[in-house]
DNA sequence: CGCCGAGTTGAACTGAATCAAGAAACGTGG
DNA sequence: CCACGTTTCTTGATTCAGTTCAACTCGGCG
């Protein structure tokens, strides 16, 4: 798959862009092919790339009392980045590694700061990716708050169905705000298969 | 206060308009003086109007098996909408009504959403305000999740100190995701003053 | 002055956490 | 391809923070 691929993708899964932000895209994007649990972001660091997931996945996570909590999973054509360090120049909180083999594409956060000036279309495209996550936040907010253990997982399963497959219990169940051994309690009585 | 100084305000919380377009903003921008408890929006409705507050309070909240979940608070300088009525086109999920007696600026959907096309720092200005929401909504998911009642309300306290003046503690506590009796319970050891 | 909604207090209950063992799956080298 | 060690997941017993239900207090307002 070309870089010019990928970014027709983003299009698709996103908004249109002229041909000539487009090229200046392609012009600054790099694809890298990683391993699992690749680190692409460390705590501390200024974050200074944005990735988009062409395939496989990534989580961010941070450390607090020693133990590892996820509060992000992309995947396929999702972006990964570190909010607080993009959006408040603030050395990350957050560590963001691929949970699978994965495929990125890797944009650097000035050139999205050059070309979101530059081409409205790109800055369109940034304001897009910003209220889906603001949504999806707003979602988890409300799940987290008043559901079930069980309910949480049933809802993330619903929407992901394959997150099991993908991803190890331990960072589904610390996404979710539940200790390993509840997690695994509740999905006892329905492994069937 | 006239809309013109509102306006002003607006620019100093977020950022610098031109003069046309502020110009076009005056035009469609309307005042209300509004009592507290009066609803703005209903559940079910499309929420065709956005709010900013200029002095006051309000909040968004559901009903979730009758009982009444706050989800969002907006006091002064702050923007307030129903977040999937604005950015899903779908029937608002919330109801949200001022707290306090308020005055508010209120603003059309259909306005916001021509001006932003039309007017690259109006759609800057909403490309700010969603991307702080984000924010927001990001730090309170780490304190939903792994903080005990006592250090939720703690947090709340600690960043909007006048809230326990302002709005009723069922709010603050449903909005914390707790019980009152819980919120009642945490508030009492510390009920010096 | 008495009522009513908001907040407080108490006692019993419960969902999930914690602590502690085990079992399964996984991959690495012989 | 199998044995061994490591990591991942499961299961059990106990504990605990917060809920629920119920009764009570307080302050304001008609």
């Amino acid at each position: 798959m070309t870089v010019d691929e990928i970014i027709e993708r983003i299009e698709h899964h996103y908004l249109t862009l002229t041909d000539e932000s487009k090229h200046e895209l392609v012009k600054v994007s790099k694809m890298l092919t990683l391993d699992k649990e690749t680190i692409l972001v460390k705590e501390g660091q200024f974050a200074d790339k944005t990735y988009f997931i062409v395939q496989g996945s990534a989580r961010a996570y941070y450390l607090k009392d020693g133990k590892d909590i996820t509060d992000w999973f992309a995947f396929e054509n999702d972006f990964i980045i570190s909010i607080n360090s993009f959006f408040l120049g603030k050395p990350s909180a957050h560590y963001i590694e691929t949970v699978e083999p994965s495929t990125l594409l890797e944009v650097s956060t000035d050139d999205i700061a050059l070309f979101s000036e530059r081409y409205r279309e790109i800055d369109k495209l940034g304001k897009l990716v910003i209220t889906k996550t603001m949504l999806q936040l707003q979602q988890r907010v409300v799940s987290i708050q008043f559901e079930t253990a069980l309910q949480k997982y049933e809802n993330l399963v619903r929407i992901r169905p394959d997150i099991t497959q993908r991803v190890p219990l331990t960072h589904i169940a610390s996404y979710l705000g539940m200790t390993l051994e509840t997690l695994s309690r509740i999905r006892k009585p329905e492994r069937r298969i």
